[in-house]
DNA sequence: CGTGGCTTGTGAAAGAGTTCACAAGAACAT
DNA sequence: ATGTTCTTGTGAACTCTTTCACAAGCCACG
């Protein structure tokens, strides 16, 4: 084994893994081979086995992983051992439709507060999540620990919500706004946009028609 | 130019251009060098400049690119020269969320109609987009010529709902649904998933901790 | 207890994607 | 005209990721 710098790809095949495993977990599946994995994401054999290398030796020769063993390793590996603590900023339609998102809860992502500006919005509970105003934001993320926020706010105070949220002592954003966000470098952050997946997928469209041209 | 496989990061990137053209545009800037555009999107200018010689020439030596022209250039790249007609299935939380996003139509995508199995959900308009029961999906999609659904099922229907899109002239799926889909090759799909983000961040974040460990 | 069938873990090779570095223009001033 | 300054477009070098191929190990069965 070998900790050294582990790509992007690779974390997201985990996460892919982990869901497989999960699965297979509830079905009963007590052993699973590099090949059952790879047909089950959509990669090779050889992928699985050296994104797993990176970590350890989780299977055994001639045999193949234990389904049970597997998954509570790259549980541990993606840092899921206990749920993590997410709030929210923004509880319009997109984070108002993630806070009744069960999904997050079963895979290990606790949202345990929102904030909102609209007076509309906040004073109430969304499925059970209790809904704030933004005044109280960086005391609320100190006081009740939070890992993660997820930016649910229209694009033009995306950056300010992210400044405030870098001093409360958050590791990660998560992104639903297009725009870049300038911030610390200690900070993780990733986006996520449904105009960029639909532009990406308006691409390979048309090319499949403009095809190849050497020149 | 030599129009070979493009990449995947390259496609994501010209998205991000198109997206800081757009604002420049509105800002009233007429030219922009490659320098800015990397600064922009946080990459490097002969990334940007590789990236652009995969499909021509569009700057001049010594000016930069009009910020007009590269910004139709790449509405062209993309296959965005008029608006793709989409349809969304599955009328939940996070489909009526994308039905209201207005976002879309700015960026290129018209959801012209929406399905649901839900007779409380179907019948009615959400956001001026009709919903419509599901029996009637393979019938709209070729009326309407339809080039892009988005699935926002539960994981269980999704396959299902994906063989019905299929045999309907439909070129893309977009899906909110985090299992595997089993396609036709021609059929172009990318995967939202929130969940997989987070673990993603989850991941960087015990990293952080850990540290690198050579052996 | 040895042989055969199977699957992991991993160096080495191949393939992709990114960065470097510089010649080829383009505008402008003198 | 000529020189200066600037920025593109692009082979070549480099780095990162994926694929290949095989020794090492495990189990079952005779």
């Amino acid at each position: 084994m070998n900790l050294r710098k582990i790509s992007e790809s690779t974390v997201r095949r985990l996460s892919l893994y982990l869901n497989l495993l999960r699965d297979m977990s509830d079905a009963g599946t007590e052993v699973v081979s590099s090949v059952d994995l790879a047909g089950g994401i959509g990669t090779t054999a050889a992928q699985v086995r050296k994104d797993l290398s990176n970590f350890g030796s989780f299977g055994k020769r001639g045999q193949g992983y234990v389904v049970e063993d597997l998954r509570a390793s790259i549980e541990s590996i993606l840092g899921l051992v206990r749920p993590r603590r997410v709030a929210l900023v923004g509880a319009g339609k997109i984070g108002s439709a993630l806070l009744g998102y069960r999904d997050l809860r079963t895979r290990g992502f606790e949202i345990i507060v929102a904030f909102d500006i609209d007076p509309e919005k906040y004073g109430r509970k969304v499925f059970d999540v209790p809904v704030l105003p933004m005044d109280q934001l960086e005391q609320r993320l100190s006081a009740d620990r939070i890992e993660i926020v997820i930016l649910a706010t229209p694009p033009a105070v995306a950056q300010e919500v992210a400044n405030r949220v870098t001093a409360s002592g958050v590791a990660g954003i998560l992104s639903f706004a297009a725009s870049k966000l300038e911030t610390d470098a200690t900070l993780a952050v990733r986006w996520m946009d449904v105009a960029l997946e639909l532009e990406g997928l308006s691409f390979l469209i048309s090319a499949a028609g403009n095809e190849v041209e050497e020149s």
